[in-house]
DNA sequence: GCCGTTTTCGGCCCGACTGTTTTCAGTCG
């Protein structure tokens, strides 16, 4: 059997994201078998849990150590040893060997599901997109059970669309869109409360879609407002309290109305996770409560448990409800919160008012577009207390990276315009964004490091080594006592190219060992480090610095998706170094250069 | 396949919408 054409499997390297991809198709194949649907949704769940786990998940399934993780049975514990240690699974090669490779591109199509590519590849042998076209525009899928004209002509659209466009989209390009038409809904004379709610609510970095939830008496009228609103390109659902449009951009927005009363229900069952919420739901029906997106009411015949709050008039209060403390959407991901949120021990997460300033922005001296001067400007303006330049090194030659003597001349001139704010009120302080170079030296010598106030060291080529190598690569940059923070630690642009392997967990043990922090690039197409990672970082006891890597001052605004990403990974203000006023983090930054 | 202060067996969320149906199956979230 050939499965050269999945990436995540068999391919040497056995990370995270292959694992779960892993359970994920088994998952599929069993649903085109026709499996048990809740054996499938175990792997399914199995998969969320792996991706979403705070800790090096990939060691703990080699070491065969994966007892009493929720989610992860006996079967699924033994599958996922067997491919952690061995980088292969019998199962799952047996499974595969039933159904054509090109399978799963069919699952990715809009309103075909399992049992639809089931019938359409046994009756004509689809199991590609090309095939799939060919036997629509022929007229032998319509002629099927349970296909019409109908259903081919929507099949068709959606292999229009997805030629044309990505069904992902990053945080960042998806927000505009979606607080242009949060505004709108909220402008509506019908609307009363209205929320963006899904995983755009939660801060996860890439979106399929946006939610909307708005609470409304005339809900035919809400409901044609959206269908009919500027910038729609096709209406896909049209239902009386339920719509589904897709954009010009080709994102997909979906909008739900419901009743006053119903709306703190229907605005957390649409934040989710789907986990989370199987969570709430099993805690409801603990108390004697079944929990659904219209209400918390009692089930069963047996006498319920009090709620501590009713009625339940906010999303706030059904966590109190509960007897839980009120869960940021940031932390539903089922990775501890409901436990944390029953026992007092949810972070008190950072928000962007307390960040004083950030460190990881350039000049037109690399590649930025602005000047030192506009760049503190447009710091100052923010209310920041002082703005970090770190222009590219040398070695990034592409982006007309400084050598020693262009950036100590940097240096005076941060100086110079230093003299020129008020003293204790604002500040520049001089850095660089040092190449990690291949053998995991620095592209300046010590003597000049020793000259800055602080080092971000990133790696900006040779992005294809070898694990290992990559690994003792940042290690030692890591170690270097000039290096304030890692920048970037994957290299990920999301959507566009793949992080490079490095031993994640290895990086971490060696900066809370060396007392460097790692950077939260707030860049909407980097946030980098992932905010799976946070968790462990923090209980190690590594900083993190929330950094825009700014090339304009624009970009300063970035600012708010790092806070997404810290929120996300359970920070907490202590844990961001840039939210110390000028006066400490002048201190925390000599001490580091000291080597603490 | 997972899980257990209701259960080690028998549950596991379910409502909205659409299309092909003549009462419901499939998909989606």
């Amino acid at each position: 059997m050939d499965l050269r054409g999945d990436p995540g499997y068999g391919g040497g390297m056995v990370t995270r994201d292959s694992l779960a991809e892993t359970l994920r198709h088994i998952a599929t194949l069993l649903e085109l078998k026709g499996e048990n649907p809740f054996k499938t949704r175990a792997y399914n769940t199995g998969a969320e849990v792996v991706e979403s786990f705070a800790g090096d998940i990939v060691q703990r399934a080699r070491d065969a150590d994966l007892k009493g993780i929720k989610g992860i049975g006996t079967a699924l514990a033994d599958k996922l040893h067997e491919l952690a240690s061995t980088g292969r699974l019998e199962y799952y090669e047996n499974l595969r060997a039933e159904f054509p490779d090109t399978i799963f591109e069919l699952f990715g199509v809009n309103g075909l599901g399992p049992k639809k590519i089931k019938a359409l590849y046994e009756a004509h042998g689809v199991a590609s997109l090309e095939r799939l076209r060919e036997v629509c525009e022929s007229g032998e899928a319509a002629s099927l059970a349970g296909f019409g004209a109908k259903s081919v002509e929507k099949i068709l659209a959606a292999l229009d669309f997805k030629e044309q466009f990505a069904d992902l989209f990053r945080h960042g390009d998806a927000a505009p869109e979606a607080e242009r038409i949060r505004e709108l809904l909220r402008a509506h004379p019908a609307v009363g409360q209205c929320a963006i709610a899904g995983s755009y609510r939660r801060g996860k970095e890439v979106l399929h879609d946006l939610d909307f939830i708005v609470s409304t008496k005339d809900a035919p009228a809400v409901m044609a407002a959206f269908t009919g609103m500027e910038g729609v390109d096709t209406v896909l659902v049209a239902g009386e309290t339920k719509s589904s449009v897709r954009l010009a951009s080709g994102l997909q927005c979906d909008l739900r109305a419901v009743t006053d009363a119903e709306y703190p229900f229907a605005l957390n069952y649409f934040t989710g996770s789907k986990e989370h919420n199987v969570a709430m739901r099993s805690r409801a029906l603990k108390w004697g409560y079944t929990l659904n997106e219209y209400r918390l009411a009692p089930a069963g015949d047996k006498e319920p448990r009090p709620l501590r709050v009713d009625p339940v008039t906010t999303e706030e209060e059904l966590y109190r409800a509960l007897g839980l403390d009120f869960v940021p959407p940031a932390l539903r991901e089922n990775s501890g919160e409901i436990e944390a949120a029953e026992s007092g021990g949810l972070p008190e997460l950072v928000a962007l008012d307390q960040l004083r300033g950030t460190f990881h922005n350039h000049t037109l001296a690399s590649d930025g577009k602005a000047s030192l001067g506009e760049m503190a400007d447009a710091a100052r303006e923010l209310g920041l207390q002082y703005l970090g330049i770190a222009d590219h090194s040398k070695s990034s030659f592409q982006a007309n990276g400084l050598d020693a003597e262009r950036l100590l001349a940097q240096v005076e001139e941060i100086a110079a315009l230093n003299e020129t704010y008020p003293e204790g009120e604002f500040r520049l302080f001089a850095g660089t964004e040092c190449d990690i170079l291949r053998d995991g030296s620095l592209d300046f010598e010590d003597g000049v490091l020793a000259r800055l106030d602080y080092v971000v060291a990133s790696v900006h080529n040779a992005f294809t080594l070898p694990e290992p190598e990559m690994t003792k690569r940042i290690l030692r940059a890591a170690e270097n006592p000039h290096v304030t923070m890692l920048g970037h630690l994957t290299g990920r642009l999301l959507l566009e190219r793949e992080p490079y392997a490095v031993d994640v967990p290895k990086v971490i043990d060696a900066c809370a060992a060396n007392g460097t922090a790692i950077e939260i690039n707030a860049n909407p197409w980097r946030l980098d480090m992932d905010w799976r990672w946070w968790k462990l970082a923090k209980e190690k006891g590594v900083k993190t610095y929330i950094n825009p890597d700014a090339h304009r001052p624009e970009h300063l605004q970035f600012l708010h998706y790092g806070i997404l990403v810290a929120r996300k990974g359970w920070l907490e203000r202590g844990d961001v170094l840039n939210c110390l006023p000028l006066g400490e983090i002048e201190a925390a930054l000599a001490a580091k250069r000291r080597g603490r």
